[in-house]
DNA sequence: TTGGAATTTTCCTGTAAAGGAAATTTCTAT
DNA sequence: ATAGAAATTTCCTTTACAGGAAAATTCCAA
């Protein structure tokens, strides 16, 4: 997983607008700094974060700018995320080995 | 989902830590210092971050903070991102309201 | 081709955070 | 009690980045 992307995820108002984008689908810049309450030149500014990591997908439609959240780019963030639940054991696995360590040094004065 | 979760592991350090914890299992600080050829005040502060995010756990054994990770705050990380998986279709149903529009306004011009 | 809407760019400023280095704390063993 | 290992804290410097404001693009319509 690259840190772009998750960098751009980790900021709030990004946040915001791809749980936007994934709830009403795809709107346009101006709709989305309407409905987040945000100025337009910050917007665009965050937008492109969130392209340039490929989060979202942008359509030109004349003077317009249409974004959506691209999935595949999640999945492919799911696939890692998903890698730390299937991984071994829980903790303290190796916490059995450290004190097996001490013991084999020999510890009589307690 | 919140942003500290997200920035913690946007770092890319912080990202190597808990693969390396993933991948291994538990590890003291001094142990994942050394494999990861950080210094360990870089590394205490790191995993602090870590752990306030709530990724990963820490043991302490008389000197040693044995960490490793917390898998249920991925498990709930993987949840927010699964919902942008589940949205709705892909991009662009909203291109063709537009473009509905844009027809009912009547363009005859061409 | 002029006007206006939608979006982007530029420049500036403040702030959060990461790394280096040294000092300090915490705990163990002798 | 003292030395030494493990980890943390502090202080400093530098850099990345978010927000504000104004100017500049881009595109369509009349």
């Amino acid at each position: 997983m690259n840190a772009a992307t998750l960098s751009a995820l980790a900021e709030p108002n990004r946040m915001n607008i791809v749980e936007l984008l994934r709830d009403v689908g795809a709107l346009t810049l101006g709709e989305i700094a309407e409905r987040l309450s945000l100025r337009l030149p910050q917007s665009s500014k965050h937008l492109r974060v969130l392209s340039d990591a490929g989060l979202v997908v942008v359509d030109a439609v004349a003077n317009r700018r249409i974004f959506s959240v691209q999935k595949e780019q999640f999945a492919e963030l799911d696939r890692w995320v998903q890698s730390f639940l299937n991984a071994k054991e829980e903790q303290f696995d190796r916490l059995d080995a450290l004190l097996c360590k001490v013991q084999e040094q020999g510890n009589e004065p307690m």
